[in-house]
DNA sequence: TACGCTCATGTCAGGTACTGACATCACCGT
DNA sequence: ACGGTGATGTCAGTACCTGACATGAGCGTA
């Protein structure tokens, strides 16, 4: 006799995203999402700093892949270190991930305190690539341009890989905002 | 006899201010800043639409200087009309707001609540700079990058103007930090 | 086998943010 | 004098979130 079903965090994950998606985040009590997981409030509480956190857990691996394209770069130009991340990251995102990933955003787009935790998250993760490119040498105010710049060109893109009818992959996306972004500055 | 004491919205965000200050954003409850102020926990909620909105009122003035230099700027350079928006936004930060936006900058720097909620206004704003730059003829990429380099721009340079030591004016600084990102994508 | 430790979960009590409904009563215009 | 207005107060209730303590299957070890 097991004493608990493995995955209790998964669990909590999909069941989350079903309710917020059915009846919307404000619509949703924890309880009914615990329930829904077969646990109690108190479990999610332990899984998940706060209601919304439910919906960025795994938001790690992500930033680490920026940081691993920064590293991985080579030469000095900040604007294409920055194109490194970009590129390392976009793995983050192949094609089978895309349409939930619309899902998940129609949900954040729906709420504004969803929508303040993606933004703490985007903006952690320009700190974390203005502290890689700083280690890499440059100077704190060019650093945090090109790591501005770089998340900036991610959420451009980010948006228009999820439209409607949008095909091109993610990192072809990202290349052509990059350049786009080039032009509007030259 | 007068029933109320006038001014019970800016009591209360005196109040806050300076109980955040003192104890912290989580060390003060809702109630501790309406009696402060000497009113009731529920007319906090009336001014008010959380606890954290009461550091952010008055966003909406600031947002319009933003607009009015759009709208005052001449030409189609996406970065020029841009700059106008910065130039015209340094007005809501004269000298003698500089230690005062140190020390609420200091509060909200202390609380990842808080800093979520700045960055939604300012996101906020780049929205609404978008829209204004569609209105003026931009394609809506151009639009959005253009508004997000704005912002990014203000944020790097609103950072350096309260840092301890610096002695520019805001405008001063901001074209000094504008001047670098053209140089980074140059 | 028996013992005891670990650790994810449950249970319970409580604090705080926030909301809806209704009451109050100075002020103001008529 | 009188009725409407509107900012505030009072009260009850819900949901988020936390600390403290209990439970018991699984596992290592004697």
């Amino acid at each position: 006799m097991v004493r608990w079903k493995p995955g209790a965090r998964e669990r909590l994950q999909a069941a989350a995203l079903e309710r917020f998606a059915a009846v919307g985040f404000d619509g949703t009590t924890v309880a009914e999402i615990a329930a829904t997981a077969g646990l109690t409030e108190r479990t999610f509480f332990r899984h998940f700093g706060d209601k919304r956190e439910v919906l960025f857990a795994g938001q790690d691996e992500f930033e680490s892949l920026f940081l691993q394209g920064i590293e991985a770069a080579t030469g000095d130009d900040p604007i294409a270190i920055v194109a490194s991340a970009l590129e390392s990251a976009a793995a983050f995102f192949p094609e089978e991930r895309r349409s939930w990933s619309r899902a998940r955003q129609h949900v954040i787009d729906a709420d504004p305190g969803l929508q303040e935790r993606e933004l703490l998250k985007l903006s952690g993760l320009s700190g974390a690539m203005t502290d890689a490119l700083q280690r890499r040498g440059l100077d704190p105010t060019p650093a945090a341009l090109a790591a501005e710049t770089g998340v900036t060109v991610f959420r451009v893109g980010f948006t228009t890989w999820i439209a409607e009818g949008e095909e091109r992959t993610f990192v072809a996306i990202l290349r052509a905002v990059l350049a786009e972004l080039r032009a509007l500055l030259a």
